[in-house]
DNA sequence: TTTGTATCGTTGCATATGCAACGAAGTCAA
DNA sequence: TTGACTTCGTTGCATATGCAACGATACAAA
């Protein structure tokens, strides 16, 4: 019989920690704002950068282009953001935040400061260490 | 306007190499015997412990009720499981795994802790150092 | 026993997801 | 200009998901 340890294996252990950490913060804006992950990633990038596409964020974020799409219509009904054509290449469509958008990120950006501080808080001196860790190995699997 | 940077985010970027880690092992075991992640981890649990009821599953295994209930009846239509009713509490399904489903596992097992050797390698000296990091995040957010 | 309550696994349902395919728009060469 | 090819965003569709509700069983108090 084997004795493999599931709650040991790093891919399971890092799968249940991200869904954790992330829970951690997520409730916190669907809760206030009713956003959805995809959504807060687009309005965080968005935040960035003023007229963005859909391919834009696409290759910066990783999220299939359907759901970015898809995220990008809600945060429009909801008035979160704008879509409109590109004048320079009609197939481009323009992201941008609306007010109401921005206002919404002035107060989401220092809540995700803060939690972001309380993990590496908990993670005490070796917190800058483990961001190194993070990084390295997000590279390697690239 | 913000100067708030998604890519910087530590809940972000945590669940992205989660998903890469898991899809470089994962792509190995779908492609071997069509498992799906829950599929995987039903049976990896199911390696450790003979004659398990989709509850003690629930209790170690960070997963929806739902979710193992319905992975571990696709294991049984593929041959990997047998599920009984237990004789001494009617509620409780007994599952374990058949002849086949230990084959699998047999087969997977070194396969999964030859993945995990080369992400500790990734991380070099600082490998111990990261998984305590992660084991002490985990804790921090239960 | 009967009655009330809790637990276990499954299922119905609304929503979310990934993937492929599509139409629209752009590009480039003949 | 035409035609072949590429890129962009959306959508159709099959499947996956989370959540609540359910039936069945167990248990404990009256």
């Amino acid at each position: 019989m084997q004795d493999f340890d599931l709650s040991e294996f790093l891919p399971y252990q890092l799968a249940v920690l991200a869904e954790r950490v992330s829970d951690g913060f997520s409730t916190l804006y669907r809760q206030k704002y009713g956003l959805s992950v995809a959504e807060w990633r687009v309005v965080a990038h968005l935040s960035q950068a003023d007229k963005v596409s859909v391919r834009e964020i696409h290759k910066q974020v990783v999220m299939e282009k359907s759901k970015i799409s898809r995220a990008a219509s809600r945060l429009e009904s909801n008035g979160y953001v704008t879509k409109a054509a590109n004048p320079e290449d009609g197939r481009l469509v323009s992201l941008r935040l609306t007010d109401k958008g921005r206002a919404m990120m002035d107060d989401l950006a220092p809540m995700a400061a803060a939690y972001e501080t309380s993990l590496m808080q908990a993670l005490g001196a070796d917190g800058d260490r483990f961001r190194v860790a993070v990084r390295r190995l997000m590279e390697n699997r690239d």
